[in-house]
DNA sequence: CTATGTGAAGGTGTTCACAGCA
DNA sequence: TGCTGTGAACACCTTCACATAG
């Protein structure tokens, strides 16, 4: 019996990282009953894969029938928080910054990007949709008045880890960083999500030739 | 040199995706030699998994000394093929796709953005720094005429599917995809690499209360 | 008779420990 | 001596196969 909820072995992040894309799955259904099979197609994993990942968290099928969409969605929008309203705070509001603060208004009303801030004087202020970019020195104030508890860190690599730290700091304990830097975190409670794109293109470059299989993120 | 030949042990994606942040961490570095450690260090990884990645290619250290930086530099360039100068093509002209040109263009020169396309007429004809948007209609024709090896697919879900089969079918071997969906590839030599920010930051939805470790893209 | 839930088997990548060489 | 290169042990996921329940 490991830590965690009551009851449950430790879950494998890869597990975790699935759950979004069958929750995608279930609104492309549009069905009130689907099948593993169904939601591995859509979803893009085996039904063999989806039973599992499903199954760490409790028995929310029905044998000889599959599972009840509308169910199944509000269960994992529970085991992900999404019904808790996570709130984000975007640092940087360069090119990458401001796409991130637009892209997200539109397509994830789940996640809600709840702050802007900047450490440049000529964008601070400036609106960007329903939100004003507010100086790097409220990082702490914002986290705390609006109860933040995601950063999304979109800076030049050398202020990166400064604001990581102040992030962890505060109490953030899920961050997504996009900055071209290899960020380090002692705290184990801290989970850090690492994107960057440079490394990405690069690597991609090594299939250009001759290849293989595809992966995903 | 060292061949992969009949003998090829298969090289892990994971080691592949890797080699790109050793290679950061080497200009990192500065000095002349690099040990596994200090390479280690530097990319975010352990000195053994540094060595074991590196290995698979051949023995390019030292031992009792290190790794000669400019050398493995390189080594690793040349099996991630960057120095044949990869082009990639941005397919969507959005705010992502935008942002994607304008960042790549600044910060990697070793894969650049030869070519820009849009299926709205509205942003064809637009100027992105030193490139024109040009139609999608043109894919084929662009990615022949430029030799282009990688694309990149920043369009709605909706579009996705039917740009990653043009790709293919031209033959672009190697595909980032942003779009919010689930993309299928059955041709085996097709390298796609999926990244989703809604899926992304649902994941990280779930780390937000209590939680885990770190890990990256 | 169907589709889930799950122990067992299999595969893949990481860590360990040390042999090998400068 | 010091650090690389690597088989072997290990941990972690995925796939398989089937018992189980509606």
């Amino acid at each position: 019996m490991e830590r965690h909820d009551m009851g449950t072995r430790r879950i494998p992040d890869t597990t975790i990282r699935r759950l979004p894309a069958y929750l995608r799955a279930l609104t492309l259904a549009g069905h009130d009953r689907v099948t593993s099979e169904v939601l591995g197609q859509l979803a893009g994993y085996t039904p063999e894969q989806v039973r599992k990942d499903l199954a760490y968290f409790g028995a929310f099928g029905t044998r000889g029938v599959g599972y009840d969409a509308l169910s199944l969605t509000k269960e994992i929008r529970h085991i992900l928080q999404l019904d808790l309203g996570v709130r984000a705070v975007v640092i940087g509001a360069g090119r990458l910054g401001t796409a991130l603060v637009r892209h997200t208004d539109e397509s994830s009303r789940d996640v809600a990007i709840a702050a802007v801030v900047d450490i440049n004087p000529a964008v601070i202020g400036r609106q960007l949709d329903h939100l004003t970019v507010e100086p790097l020195d409220r990082l702490e104030e914002l986290v705390r008045e609006r109860d933040i508890g995601m950063g999304i860190i979109a800076v030049p690599p050398q202020g990166a880890q400064a604001v990581l730290d102040r992030l962890v700091n505060v109490g953030v304990r899920a961050i997504l960083s996009f900055a071209p830097k290899a960020l380090v975190v002692t705290d184990p409670t801290v989970f850090v999500q690492q994107i960057d794109l440079t490394l990405e293109m690069q690597a991609l470059s090594y299939f250009v030739g001759t290849s293989q299989r595809s992966g995903s993120s």
